[in-house]
DNA sequence: TCGTCCAATACCACCGAAGTTGTAGACAGA
DNA sequence: TCTGTCTACAACTTCGGTGGTATTGGACGA
């Protein structure tokens, strides 16, 4: 009788799991030395045997297309292909109801928040050791949210919820409209953004008109100012 | 014979000086307790009778107007009214032939090396025990660029050389200029912008004209990305 | 002392880029 | 099938960015 119904707090889109019932996960780092590391800690602690990789955001997408789900992801926060929280934002959307766990070497208040209010059921450092991390794992897989014991979400908690709200806002986007997100705020023109996506200019307009709406801008210069305030596009 | 012509490489515009020549100077930080320690230990070691201070660049602006040029000023980088470089920046312009100390808590390598372009003589931390501080505050008064013993200019040395151009172009920019540029870079459209200063938005737009044209940025987002890569106005 | 030059600020008219609104097809789930 | 969402496009309005021009004040040399 392994434990149900241990969700205590504050699910994200969570569906009822027990750890036991994770068979199958997915690791998805560019990093291949703690790719191996990882999935073999979770080879031997949790006894799986389907430990899936991809080392960049394209990969797990295109995998999990064909390959199906898994049953749980861990995502690292600084991927080739996407930086900052915008990974997190399109792995959820394609899979709403999987776990994903952030894994990242840095720690900075601000990141988490934005990970956790983008939907992220966790979010561990990449020192932890092998007990607390596989504990902090199990937790998440129970339905429990983890987070770092460095993090505390109130130093100023006026803003921290904005910033939350801000990151469920940026989580609405569809591919398309990240796309050209991420565009403008490489200081790209329309014309250039159509270009590159092969489509009307018009078209880009559409998309953008949407984004501002969405995340309550009215010029472009805003729109990337609340990107960087989350760091949907981490440059660092 | 004080040791005269110790310029050894990069000369700023710093005139030739002598440590014992500085017998005014001006600290400009908005943390009471830090702009009185430094001006006692300024005091006792250097035997300055002068010291003035200001707790905000405004201040110090309309304090050198007044009172006249110091011969030395030690600016905190994150000033109430000019976080980041801007304060460095728009100093500068007023008394071009004055060395400037910035000092700060944070060491980020980027934040030195702009400073260090823009044209600062010097940077320290506030963390730095005292036969430090003064060590390093006498060899900047002898003409010497100091930088804290942990930055690495070379660490990548083909972006430290672009951001360091960078921040030259910037330092080109007019006290009015600077205004503008950084109402664009809170996400601000023409139209409030000229409200705010008081001008046609046809001036707002001269303005901005010449500020990209310094800067080499053709679009505002561009400009925007630009002054933050130098954290020219600095939100953290 | 008077021009002359240059830097900075200011404004207008024009045009291309950005943003808005209305419409339509493709597709998924109820 | 109907409803809602994503994607796509065009016509129109508003805003941003580019010349060209005028005025001021300070620097410099004749």
């Amino acid at each position: 009788m392994a434990s149900a119904e241990m969700q205590s707090h504050d699910r994200a889109a969570t569906p009822r799991l027990t750890a036991d019932r994770v068979r199958e996960i997915l690791i998805v780092d560019d990093h291949p030395l703690m790719c191996d590391a990882l999935a073999l800690t979770l080879k031997i602690s949790f006894g799986l045997r389907n430990v899936r990789t991809a080392r960049s955001l394209a990969a797990a997408q295109e995998q999990i297309r064909n390959q199906g789900a898994p049953d749980a992801v861990i995502l690292d926060l600084n991927l080739p292909d996407a930086k900052g929280a915008e990974g997190l934002v399109i792995l959820r959307r394609q899979i709403p109801d999987v776990p994903i766990t952030m894994i990242s070497a840095d720690l900075e208040n601000a990141m988490i928040s934005t990970a956790m209010a983008a939907g992220a059921q966790g979010y561990i450092s990449k020192s932890l050791g092998r007990e607390a991390l596989v504990d902090s794992l199990r937790r998440m897989w129970e339905g429990e949210r983890v987070t770092p014991d460095s993090y505390q979400p109130d130093h100023d908690g006026e803003e921290d919820a904005a910033r939350a709200e801000l990151a469920r806002r940026f989580a609405t986007l569809t591919p398309q409209q990240m796309k050209i997100l991420r565009l403008i705020c490489q200081g790209k023109a329309n014309k250039e953004i159509s270009y590159e996506l092969s489509i009307a200019e018009a078209t880009v307009k559409t998309h953008i008109t949407a984004i501002m709406s969405k995340i309550n801008a009215r010029r472009r210069t805003q729109a990337v100012l609340l990107a960087n305030s989350v760091r949907l596009f981490d440059p660092a």
